[in-house]
DNA sequence: AGCCCGACTGGGAGCGCTCCCAGGTGTCGC
DNA sequence: GCGACACCTGGGAGCGCTCCCAGTCGGGCT
C-alpha cells in the first residue's frame, strides 16, 4: 500500500531520547516523572517532547503496563428511558468527572436487554478498560450475572440483579428514603397516603414501596389499595395518580417513586382541581435539581446525589484496581429529604 | 509485589496455539478469518479459543496495526446545557448505535469550555481513537482550532467554530428549516411574526433568526423588534414571550428556535390568555420526538434527525479512515417541517 | 518427468513502550 | 583509602499481537 500520505510519521519515545541526546529509559522516566533523573537530563527531555509535538502511544504502554486508564459506564436500560431519565444522564456525567479526577477514562456503554450482551462482556473482556462501573436496574437483566465471570473489577451501582454477595454494590438507602418520606407525611397530620410506585421489577421502586407500606404500618396507617404502579414517566404519573384519585377521592397526600412521575400527578391534581399541599401534599424521590424545585409548587423530595453515588463507586473500584483481596461489600448511601412547598 | 491473587493468567494467543496444536500465526489468521487456513486448523483454534476462554489483547494489537477500533465523541458544551438538553442526549445514543453497527466503539468526551482542553486534546492524540466527532456548537469554542492540527480525522457535527475550510462538517439547514417555519405562517395568514432565538454565539441559532428574517423579509412584512433572544431553556422562552407579548400585544404568530423553548412560550401565552392557535400559531425547531408531541397543543416544528446527522458523520469519518485524501466538504442535511395542532 | 502455482504452515521481526539489571559516578563514613 | 551507598544512565528483554517471508505439499499443466 506504501506509505501514506498524511501519515506523518508520529515521534516516538526513541526519537524524543535522540533528539534530547539521551537514551530510550532516561526519556522514559524523565516523562513519567520518575526518581533517579537529573534536572538537566529531564529538561532536555521534556523540551524535545514538546518540540516533536510526542504524545506516548498508549497501546505500547498499556501492553506493558497492563492498564489501560480507562474505566468503562455501562448502562442497561431499554433504549427509551435513557434518552429522558434526567437521573442517568447526570451519572454519565459525574462518571466523567469523577473518572477524570483520578486520571482515566470513560467508556460510555449502553447495553439494552433486548441487544446482544456478548459484545458489551467481549468488550469488556478484550482489556479495552481497566474495570468497570454497572448500572443495571432491572432483576431479569442477565448481565450482571455475566459480568460476574469477568476477569476486571466491577461496581455497580444500585442492586445487582439477583446477586446479593460477592458482588461491590453502591446503592442508595432506597427503604429508608420511602420511610423518610412518608414519617414527614404522618409527622404534617395525614392519615390517607397514597403512593404511585415504580417498576417493580427494579430493586430501588421495590425499596421504595416497601418503604412506604412498612412506615404505615408502624403508623398505624392501613396501605391496604393506596398503591398504584407506574413507569418512571410523566404521563405515567399521571395515570396513575387519575386512577388513585378516582379509588379514592378522600386522600390526602401521596408520596410518588420519582420526580418525573410527580410532575405527571401534579398536573392529573390540578386536573381534579386538588389544591396542593392544602388538599394533597406531595412528596417525590430522586430530587432532580432541575426538575424538583422548579414545579409550582416546588416539589419536597427525597434527596439522592449522583454524584456521591458514583463518586463511592469510582473510590471502590479504584481500591479494587491496587488490591484485588478487597472483600466485596454492599455500601449503602444515605439520602435526606429536601422538604419544599408542596408538603 | 509478586503474582496477585486473582491474576487468572490470561490466556495469549500462543498459548491458543498450542493447545490446538498449531503455530501462533495459524491460530492468528484462523481467529481473524484470514484466508489461506485450513477447515481443520480453524476448527480447532476456534474449539481452543473458546475452551481457554481466550480474547485478544487489544492493546498488542492496535501496536501493530495503528488501529484502535474505537472512534470519540466529544461533547463540548457547559455542564448546565448537556444535563437536559434532550439533542444531546439523542446525540449520544446515535453516536453509540452507529458506531457499533461499523464495528466502533464509542469513547464519551465531555470537553467543558471552562475547562483545561488540553486534556482532551492529549487524550485524542494519545492514539486511544482512530477518529472523532466534534460537536462544538459555541463560536468561541477554542476546541475546534485545536482539533485541527489533529493527526487523526475529525468530523464536525454543526459549523466548527469559526473554520469554515479544510474541516468535514455534518449540518442542518437551519436557515432553509426557519425559511419553512416562517413560510408556513405565512401561508397561514398571519402577519405578525415574532421570533424567540436562541444564544447568538452560536452558530445554529444565528442561521435560524437570519432565515426567519430574511423569509419576513422576503414575504414584505417586518422584522424590526420582532425578535428575543433566550438561552434554550424552558425558563427562557417562557421569559422571552412574556417579554414579546408586552412589546406586542397583537402578535399573531411565534417561531421559536428549540422545542424546550417553545414549551416556556406555551406557558407564557397561556398564562395570558393567547389560544394556539387561534391567536398565537407557534412552530418550534428540533421536532423532539418525546418533546413536541406531547405538548397541549403538540407543537408544530422543524425537524431534524440527531440520528441522521450522527450517522452522516459516521459514514464520512469511516471514509476519512480509509481515505485520508478524501476532500473536506460540508455535508448539508435538509430539514422538514410536521404541521401539528399548534400552527 | 519436470515444473509451476495455489493452498497452507511456521518462524522471525518488530510495533513502542516499561522495567530490570548492570554499570558509572560522586559523597560520605570509618 | 576503600567499601557502602546514594544518584543517575544505557541497553536488553519482553509485553501479545500482526505481518512478511521462506518454506512444504499436492495437483494440474506442459
Amino acid at each position: 500500500m506504501g506509505p501514506r500520505a498524511g501519515d506523518e510519521e508520529r515521534p516516538t519515545l526513541e526519537d524524543v531520547a535522540a533528539f534530547a541526546g539521551v537514551s530510550r529509559s532516561t526519556a522514559s522516566r524523565a516523562l513519567n516523572d520518575d526518581a533517579y533523573v537529573s534536572a538537566a537530563a529531564r529538561e532536555k527531555v521534556l523540551a524535545a517532547a514538546r518540540d516533536l509535538g510526542y504524545s506516548p502511544n498508549q497501546a505500547a504502554r498499556s501492553l506493558v503496563t497492563r492498564r489501560t486508564g480507562a474505566v468503562a459506564v455501562v448502562l442497561s436500560e431499554p433504549e427509551s428511558r435513557l434518552l429522558d431519565d434526567p437521573y442517568r444522564a447526570a451519572v454519565m456525567r459525574a462518571g466523567y468527572r469523577e473518572l477524570a479526577d483520578v486520571g482515566r477514562q470513560m467508556v460510555l456503554i449502553f447495553s439494552d436487554i433486548r441487544e446482544d450482551l456478548s459484545r458489551t462482556v467481549r468488550f469488556l473482556e478484550g482489556g479495552h478498560v481497566d474495570g468497570a462501573l454497572v448500572f443495571a436496574p432491572h432483576r431479569a437483566d442477565p448481565l450482571p450475572k455475566a459480568l460476574r465471570l469477568l476477569r476486571i473489577p466491577v461496581v455497580f451501582g444500585g442492586q445487582a440483579a439477583g446477586i446479593r454477595r460477592g458482588v461491590h454494590v453502591v446503592d442508595f438507602d432506597n427503604e429508608g428514603g420511602a420511610r423518610l418520606a412518608v414519617e414527614h407525611l404522618v409527622a404534617a397530620g395525614r392519615r390517607r397516603i397514597a403512593t404511585i410506585a415504580g417498576p417493580q421489577d427494579q430493586s430501588a421502586p421495590i425499596d421504595r414501596l416497601a418503604g412506604w407500606r412498612k412506615t404505615l404500618l408502624d403508623a398505624g396507617l392501613d396501605p391496604a389499595d393506596l398503591a398504584e404502579e407506574a413507569d418512571f414517566t410523566l404521563s405515567g404519573g399521571a395515570t396513575a395518580m387519575t386512577a388513585l384519585l378516582n379509588r379514592h377521592p378522600d386522600l390526602d397526600a401521596v408520596f410518588v417513586a420519582s420526580d418525573m412521575m410527580a410532575v405527571g400527578a401534579l398536573r392529573s391534581l390540578d386536573a381534579a382541581g386538588r389544591r396542593i399541599p392544602d388538599d394533597v401534599a406531595v412528596v417525590s424521590f430522586d430530587d432532580n435539581a432541575t426538575l424538583a424545585p422548579a414545579m409550582d409548587p416546588p416539589l419536597t423530595s427525597v434527596h439522592q446525589d449522583p454524584r456521591e453515588q458514583v463518586h463511592a463507586m469510582v473510590e471502590t473500584l479504584m481500591q479494587l484496581l491496587d488490591d484485588q483481596g478487597l472483600k466485596p461489600r454492599q455500601h449503602i448511601l444515605p439520602v435526606s429529604l429536601a422538604v419544599r412547598a408542596s408538603s
